[in-house]
DNA sequence: CTGAAAGCGCTAACAT
DNA sequence: ATGTTAGCGCTTTCAG
């Protein structure tokens, strides 16, 4: 059943049949009408490839991601997707992994399926330089990174604050009178080394020296197991430390786990506020960076790229510390 | 640049392109490598769309999925996604939320893409009865349903023995010496009746009465606070359970928030061994639903159908319990 | 308001 | 081994 089918049947041409799919503009409201019924009757669907090859565009999406498992990166997804959606756009989602190889692939996989647009779903979508690649897929189509920042020409960063995050709640800590953070993270993305950057400020500021971030700054491995492990092992060589912030909720919550072990009680501060900052227990007081808007903002100046240009190109946006039973500010005292 | 500029630059005709592009059969190695160069040098790919025009194919796959945010069904997503990609293919995304009329929207805008075939994650894609738009759209292109049971032609059902696996959950409970447990659930859909009936059976199979089974099913809310008040309510009116099951792990965390709340303890199960049993405390014994061969499955069976027909149309896997510290059978003394 | 026809870029059957 | 050509189903000028 094509265009031409239902020309027939509706005893007009195909033009016509094409203007009342679009919208119905210059048709008569009598021709609308029994062309829809037809259309209707035959439950007939334009074909998309058709219409993709004349007008270059399949109203779809490119999305970006290492791992859709992330519960973080999970949440990110779904708010990209419902809101492209509203916006008529279908989601192709790529997961990458953390190959550069393989990240390149999938972007070519994405570019070749002549997406509208790709959106880079965090910072580990990033090298810390180079990105050639998405450089050049820039140049042919709007791309958006979400929580991540690349510059260059066609690129749309949002991100969230990351370093200012960490720092002011180094600060939040040592007010309620914990000044020997220990900060977990574990990997090199961009928004880690933010992330780092905001603890080595803060840590600069309070007068620490360059030992006390060589002690407290660990590198955690990568299943639960073993990052409580490497927490515990940190507590029983008695390291100095009466505080950990993690890098991800994740990290944070190993660090709970290990503390648990050992019948220690500090303040944790994880990240991301994902659903296992709720999950945990004590329930993890996390540091919010309203991916919810993020995402808004990301798609909101994506659509405006479709009809101009984007009103800004780098959206930083502040993040909120959310405060569970790991760590309060108004238990101010030891 | 289209084919015919890449015919132009090399010297030949559209058609050899084609056949270089397309694996290179019937042309001499010569011309091969020529053209190739040539594509290379100018960096030229396909027109997909011509493609798919052609042969009615752009080799992508639709996922429906009601909520990617769930970390049991982003997990889902993730490993689909990964599979599919082995095979060549792209995933076009479509989250529904629970709505029949979001499901079948999101149903027809992955068909107007002209997708090759639709996998349905999760029982909450299905309804108890009816699924018209399901079953029509199986008339079409392959439905696999992943862990969820349509009975219609065309459509491939993948799916976990929930039955099975909670009325064992019971015995095992009751064995260890825990003889009333509590089963909290909160959706209605085709797997959670399943697993309702699993412990229903087990129940009746113990002696228990009807008024049991209506004191000790409880539905709970939709966010974990609400969840855990419920149950903490149950608790304070000293209803008599002394072990709990939940339908999915974010409801039996629930359940050991209460417990906590109480200074009470005793085994609990969770469902799905998502990430969530891992970070919950103590570690949440979970019933595993084997999701990565789930998965596996149904993919195979999927691709079986490009090249004839299904080896199978109805797989169902036998769940695992996995122990953690919220119930071990060892320790089989109340 | 409506129709005729060109063109989007590719594949595959048919010739050579 | 290579070229010619007829579609695939739609959008969009351009005429009328």
């Amino acid at each position: 059943m094509n265009i031409y089918d239902i020309a027939k049947k509706s005893g007009v041409s195909i033009a016509t049949i094409s203007r009342v799919i679009n919208g119905g503009k210059n048709v008569s409201k009598k021709t609308y009408d029994k062309v829809l019924a037809v259309i209707e009757e035959e439950g007939y669907t334009p074909n998309v490839f058709a219409r993709g090859l004349g007008l270059n565009t399949m109203e779809t999406i490119g999305i970006l991601v290492s791992d859709v498992a992330d519960p973080y990166y999970a949440q990110m997804i779904s708010y990209l997707t419902t809101k492209l959606h509203n916006l008529g756009l279908n989601v192709l989602l790529g997961c990458t992994g953390n190959s550069l190889e393989n990240k390149n692939r999938e972007l070519q996989m994405l570019l070749d399926k002549r997406v509208d647009a790709i959106f880079l779903a965090g910072s580990s979508q990033q090298e810390l330089r180079g990105n050639q690649a998405i450089k050049s897929a820039a140049k042919k189509i709007p791309v958006i990174m979400v929580n991540g920042r690349i510059n260059a020409p066609g690129i749309i960063n949002v991100a969230s604050n990351d370093q200012e995050a960490i720092y002011s709640s180094v600060f939040k800590l040592h007010n309620s009178g914990f000044s020997k953070p220990l900060y977990v993270f574990n990997t090199y993305t961009y928004s880690a080394h933010q992330k780092m950057a905001g603890f080595k400020k803060a840590c600069s500021e309070l007068g620490k020296q360059k030992a006390f971030l060589r002690e407290n700054m660990l590198q955690l491995p990568n299943t639960l197991e073993e990052m409580s492990a490497a927490i515990l092992k940190l507590i029983d060589a008695d390291k100095e430390f009466d505080c950990v912030i993690g890098s991800e909720d994740m990290l944070a919550i190993a660090a709970q786990k290990a503390l648990k072990e050992r019948d220690l009680k500090m303040p944790v501060i994880g990240y991301n506020n994902s659903i296992l900052a709720k999950v945990s227990s004590p329930t993890l007081t996390s540091i919010d960076n309203r991916l919810e808007e993020l995402c808004s903002k990301a798609v909101k100046l994506f659509h405006e790229t479709t009809t101009g240009s984007p009103s800004s190109t780098y959206v930083t946006l502040d993040c909120q510390l959310i405060e569970r039973d790991s760590f309060r500010t108004e238990n101010n005292t030891k």
